[in-house]
DNA sequence: TCAACTATTCGGCGTTGCTAAGTACCAGTA
DNA sequence: TACTGGTACTTAGCAACGCCGAATAGTTGA
């Protein structure tokens, strides 16, 4: 991977599958495949699980245990009030950011 | 400061920085100074110094020490050829980034 | 003399994503 | 039966980054 992208994910991946979750509830290797197929191609499988167990250790998701037809059962994660509170912030951030990124692009041209 | 702010600079400070010294030679202080007038109020000053020691190592500035009318002298770096490719290449990750998190965060409403 | 501002350095810390390996369950196939 | 492959999750150790706190050093003004 670039490098550079692994840690500006640092943060924001945080909020990428909170916005998912938002969504939908999902489990952890459906995540990682809605992740490749958007591009996201080489964040590693681990990297999902362990972002998972964070946000249920932190209070921002409820967990469900469903026994799946074909292989273990699964850990359905759906985001609680908590976590919707929590993932508004990330946006705030990630505005706050994306804007100054922006104007810095355009100045330094 | 957010947490969330801080966990998302990382990878992006740096490019920051980039681009700040891709307008103009400068100094760490004031580049520090620089980003707290544009509302990144909690930037540590320890940062900002060793991602420039962290630059001059990967050989991305040059530097020159310039002595100061009120202080110790200056370290003012310049973004050299290598630089600004490697910034090029923060915007592509930074501008794949980005639209992937537009799109969640229209589709997530 | 003492505070305040300019300017840089250093050591240790916590969080994060990555790597790599392992466990477990099921289906199809030879 | 044995093996391969897809599904699904876990774990241990690592490196990079930004933060915190303290120190150093030069200049100016009270």
């Amino acid at each position: 991977m670039s490098g550079q992208l692994t840690e500006m994910l640092k943060g924001s991946l945080e909020g990428i599958v909170l916005a998912i979750l938002s969504g939908r509830p999902a489990h952890g290797y459906e995540i990682t495949a809605w992740l490749r197929d958007r591009g996201f191609a080489d964040i590693a499988e681990g990297t999902i699980y362990a972002l998972l167990i964070r946000f249920e250790q932190r209070g921002l998701v409820d967990v469900r245990k469903v026994p799946s037809e074909q292989g273990p059962p699964r850990k359905v994660y759906s985001l609680n009030t908590q976590g919707r509170k929590y993932l508004d912030e990330f946006w705030k951030s990630w505005s706050f950011l994306a804007e100054r990124l922006q104007q810095l692009r355009k100045g330094g041209k």
